[in-house]
DNA sequence: AGATGATCCTGTATGC
DNA sequence: TGCATACAGGATCATC
């Protein structure tokens, strides 16, 4: 379920309580484990680690430590990251991840679904993550030169996290819905305003969002267990059968790339005949 | 290259 | 009340 901006609202609340040394790895469910180390022995090479902080690679969490070693963290649809939490606390249902710190409390992990994923990187973890849309450098010009060429469909390109690292379905919809464009749009058929206004929407919605602490719809919580605030501000995003917000047209829903897409029909038109598209050089 | 469907799982909401 | 079905903030793999 977590998106770029309920993982990096997870990612701040690691890097702020997840401080300390490693004195013990109370339980880690093998089941979680992809990737060539162990779960094993990613549990040894966890005791005695000294925390340091906390990256995001679009969805996925890096847990890092002094040595340069790191926990890799992937919350899938239902998993959640719980910081500070006292050890005389229950272990909840589905915990599988169990890390005690010299601070005396707790980092755990929840996954009911078992999306997720724990891993062991040394350095920057290799990943099929494509750049951040949050980042500086994460021009218009950049976004254009994505999708130049492509036929697949607009958000199946935002989805893609080879192309484009941390959107998801909430936020791949309501970024269209704010460019106005229409969630089927083959990629290289956007043209440069269409283009512009999507960068443009993206990073707005994805920085209100992490400022409001992500959208909470049933199980996303942050680190500290608090639900995120965007849900009320959703345009599209589960609202089918209602008015958008723009026009006052139906919020219907479509299914695109195997997710279920909401968009207005009436504001996000589909491409028309004689719309120019972006051509740029495939170098560089 | 890209679309589709199946797969991995459990919890929740719905419809009968 | 029970039971069956559909669906969910994701990613990957096989198949066409």
């Amino acid at each position: 379920m977590p998106e770029l901006p309920e993982v990096e609202t997870v990612r701040r609340g690691l890097a702020t309580r997840g401080l300390g040394r490693v004195e013990a790895v109370l339980w880690l469910d093998p089941r979680m484990v992809r990737g060539p180390v162990p779960g094993e022995e990613i549990a040894r090479r966890l005791l005695h680690q000294e925390a340091r902080g906390a990256e995001r690679y679009g969805k996925f969490l890096v847990w890092r430590f002094a040595s340069g070693d790191g926990l890799l963290l992937h919350l899938g649809m239902s998993g959640r990251l719980e910081v500070g939490v006292a050890p005389d606390v229950p272990w909840a249902p589905h915990t599988h991840l169990v890390v005690l710190l010299t601070d005396g409390f707790e980092v755990r992990l929840r996954d009911p679904r078992r999306f997720g994923r724990i891993g062991w990187v040394v350095g920057p973890p290799a990943l099929r993550v494509g750049p951040d849309p949050l980042a500086p450098d994460f021009t218009a010009r950049r976004l254009a030169q994505l999708v130049a060429g492509r036929r697949r469909a607009i958000k199946a390109v935002l989805l893609d996290q080879a192309s484009l690292g941390g959107v998801g379905n909430i936020y791949a919809d309501e970024a269209l819905w704010r460019a106005r464009i229409h969630p089927a749009t083959p990629a290289g058929a956007l043209d440069e305003r269409q283009v512009a206004r999507l960068h443009r929407a993206l990073r707005a919605v994805l920085r209100e969002a992490i400022a409001s602490g992500g959208t909470s719809f049933r199980d996303y919580v942050d680190a500290l267990g608090r639900p995120g605030r965007f849900a009320g501000r959703l345009k599209v995003y589960g609202r089918r059968g209602s008015r958008c917000a723009r026009c006052r047209g139906r919020i219907e829903t479509m299914h695109l790339a195997g997710r279920t897409t909401h968009f207005c029909r009436a504001c996000q038109r589909p491409a028309e005949a004689g719309d120019r598209p972006v051509v740029m050089s495939t170098e560089g």
